[in-house]
DNA sequence: GTTTAATTCAAACGTTTGTTTAATTTTGTG
DNA sequence: CACAAAATTAAACAAACGTTTGAATTAAAC
């Protein structure tokens, strides 16, 4: 029994992220699932309950990592944040699925789902603060918007993640190239840039600068 | 005639970006529109015809904005790039509806459309890389990652315009507060991050830093 | 004013949608 | 083995979907 709920979960990750909410059948579901189609509203109730089922299922998994992260007093905030990165670059390229209904298919649902979605990105959200606030502790990191900071970090991963086309025309790769190649050839660029920027933008020695102008000419 | 015809595009992307286009009905539309349901047929041939001319009907606008901003030689890089800043997101907030169509919708649908979207941002691309070589050959910003940097403005913003149930969890507003104050809250948060973000990845002072254990003790 | 073309409309088209039904099979328990 | 509960099924449901039709209306051209 939970194999199959399980199976359904899965296939409707794969369709709900591939062709969006809206645009998969319950059929579709379960035709991918293997199961006939009334398991659907016998295991879940509804479609939209699915989703909600599915938002449960996957959420648990980041929180824990981020947690553990948290934990281990051995390594700096400096090597928090580049395995932030690491961690959200790859999961995010490995569970494009998931990550594309968390962050888009979930917003324009009910209410319930909706709430769900924001719970589950505000824990994560609490975890990360952690990180920072440590580095700032430290004297390590700066003064910064921390919400938005994060929000930077999740959404320059999704503009690269969202459209396949577009991303392969400027990584220069043929449109119909495999997922696996995809990924590595955007996982190292991402993470590099991503790495780059919060270096800057993090280094306390970066405050306050009164920028610019003290190279006059031109 | 271009009268209708407008009138249905409005319609459309009210709809689109509020709903999804799977989520909004051609029914949807014509009443919103207060046109016939047949007339978007009539006009359009299709409902994916619809969106596709959607998207040429509204991507002109910001393309012009960039060519005028870099054409403007009154304007040093670093203004450019704060204009730049208050251009997406004043843009993005206002036509919340366009961009999340833009942005999110039209990567999950027909070729021709997936393509038409690609394009549209190639373009503005193009544009917003003349600022930053500028700014390089002017020996004012560093070596980075063009086409990631331009996913971080636009992804950032994206990760707080797309879920307004989390963004409002974060700006400490009630979820029904109207859309003019939920702007104008998130507008200048949002400038200010992402000023402060961009200043210290494209500083070229901050270069090749070796970054950190300066501060050894804690 | 007549004729031709462009526009608008209500109605209906055939599919597909999510969900329910009621009968059947499988499973677990005493 | 028998019996009750759980799981599974094919079939049917009404509702909504995008699109087409063909007649009615308006506008333009001569």
């Amino acid at each position: 029994m939970a194999d199959k709920r399980e199976h359904i979960l899965v296939a409707a990750e794969d369709l709900f992220a591939e062709k969006g909410f809206d645009g998969t059948s319950v059929r579709d579901i379960a035709q991918q699932a293997g199961v006939n189609l009334a398991m659907i509203s016998y295991y879940f109730g509804s479609k939209e309950k699915l989703l909600e089922s599915l938002l449960e299922f996957r959420a648990g998994y980041a929180y824990g990592i981020l947690e553990e992260l948290n934990k281990d007093e051995s390594l700096s905030p400096w090597d928090k944040i580049d395995r932030l990165v690491d961690f959200y670059v790859d999961r995010i390229l490995n569970n494009l699925r998931f990550h594309n209904i968390m962050y888009q298919e979930s917003s324009t649902r009910s209410v319930e789902i909706r709430n769900k979605a924001k719970d589950i990105k505000l824990r994560n959200l609490e975890q990360i603060s952690k990180i920072i606030t440590d580095g700032q502790q430290k004297g390590l990191f700066r003064q910064v918007d921390i919400p938005l900071t994060v929000g930077t970090i999740m959404g320059t991963i999704s503009s690269y993640t969202l459209s396949k086309f577009y991303t392969c025309a400027i990584l220069a790769l043929n449109e119909d190239v495999n997922d696996e190649q995809y990924r590595q050839r955007l996982s190292p660029r991402l993470k590099a840039h991503l790495r780059q920027l919060l270096r800057a933008h993090l280094d306390i020695r970066n405050d306050g600068l009164p920028m610019t102008e003290d190279r006059k000419g031109l």
